[in-house]
DNA sequence: GAATGGTATATTTTCGAAATGGTACTCGTT
DNA sequence: AACGAGTACCATTTCGAAAATATACCATTC
């Protein structure tokens, strides 16, 4: 009896925060792919420093979970290469070095060039639209952003990086490989955690001067017109401009 | 006491466990990684039919571990796309098709292409020592099984693959790339799955129609000589008509 | 004084049980 | 007879403790 008043009492609880949950952003089902989401943004983000050694006991106080959702998350991390595992000394924030950095871009390149071939030659009116819609959305909150100087709140700067993504995202989204689209992901990931770099460290001046959203327009423009070869060049020289500025602006990563 | 008693023995049997692992192949030093290793192999080798689902009850039986060494385990896979997981549902053996056949394979080609040339680009004496070595037992591997065909053991056919890895894996190995070579091993194993259906499924005349050993001699070839051009042209070739006769051979592949 | 061996501590890894959520079945109703 | 709600069962998921392992420190010996 007891028994089942605690289960029932345990069971809507979960139901009330199911349903936050889904008024809110994500639909997380289990404890651990929530562990998850919350390891990756915070490593991803740079809040968790390359090298941090990721103590289960920590992590468990800090997220208020067991260790089995915990070790299940950083698992998952680990076959995506974001965090380290060495056999029984546990876990720990995978490191960053210029060499890495090249590598990841490099290979995305590889992947992303592909990709975008592939999706410039199957992709319908539908995909076009989500193109246009994704780079509107991003031009648009990164006007704001520049406009409102004084009001750099970090949640608009999430937002601005979520934006970038799905633009990058909708552009290859046409193409019908399962294996370029999880690696295109896969090294998204990777490489994002340099570009937050620069927005931590925030030289300003050398920023404006690249004229990012410009680059956005040509390679959507080339996309659009359907110009696979000046499209994937464009798209690399992105990508490749990107690496060359972080190796610019942050020597200190060489080893 | 007794609960002594019984740890005792299990670290005993441990201890020798681990003694027998090290004058034999790996050194698994944890419970997580020899289920990992035992599941990836009959999954590959399709012991483990696609679409099988992998009870956690079951496996925690037959390997004689615990859930979260398995569950580990599992997670490692899924990740890698060998098994699949469904939120609340559990663990199943990946499934496979066609599509998801050829997918792997055009990913495969992009892939090795790519890291053969920045291997032929890169590779030193070390390397092609390594390469004409592969290939070498691998053909005399392959010779022997030819020979006695009474003796069809199931050990020399497991040997035969394992050189047939180290032959592939050898030719991109001057690449200086992690993540092609993470990815191409990633897809070697997932086309292995295609291919152990022929093994398996047996239609010997096929088989020896193909003249697999000669593309190999073909490929080293092309490769010692530095022709890029070649040697990719005919690792691809290769690879898509393994692909060709498998779908050939295995129509109930199709959905 | 340096090196080696043993011990203590910190941390990961594994275990088995408790709990959660999903599915299928049954009972009641329309 | 068919459909819907409630319930029981089953597998996954989570928990917290027990066990195994590595590292660091200290004592002892050469």
């Amino acid at each position: 009896m007891e028994q089942a008043t605690l289960a029932a009492r345990a069971k809507s609880s979960a139901k009330a925060d199911n349903h936050k949950r889904n008024a809110g952003e994500k639909q997380t089902t289990t404890m651990a792919s929530r562990a998850y989401n919350l390891l990756r943004n915070e490593i991803i983000e740079g809040a968790l420093a390359p090298g941090t050694p990721l103590r289960l006991e920590v992590l468990k106080e800090r997220y208020g979970q067991s260790f089995s959702p915990i070790r299940e998350a950083l698992n998952r991390l680990n076959s995506e290469k974001l965090v380290q595992l060495t056999a029984l000394r546990g876990f720990r924030v995978a490191e960053i070095s210029v060499h890495e950095m090249w590598d990841a871009i490099e290979t995305r390149v590889l992947i992303d060039t592909a990709a975008l071939e592939l999706s410039i030659l199957k992709g319908d009116d539908d995909w076009e639209a989500s193109v246009v819609g994704a780079f509107h959305a991003l031009s648009k909150h990164a006007r704001r952003i520049m406009a409102n100087e004084s009001g750099k709140e970090t949640a608009d700067y999430r937002e601005l990086e979520a934006r970038h993504r799905d633009f990058h995202v909708s552009l290859i989204s046409a193409n019908d490989s399962k294996w370029l689209t999880t690696y295109s992901a896969q090294l998204y990931d990777q490489t994002e955690r340099y570009r937050r770099l620069i927005v931590a460290g925030g030289d300003e001046e050398a920023i404006t001067k690249r004229n990012v959203p410009g680059e956005h327009q040509a390679i959507m423009d080339a996309t659009l017109a359907r110009d696979t070869t000046l499209a994937t060049q464009l798209l690399s020289e992105h990508y490749r401009r990107t690496g060359q500025f972080i190796e610019n602006n942050f020597p200190s990563l060489r080893p």
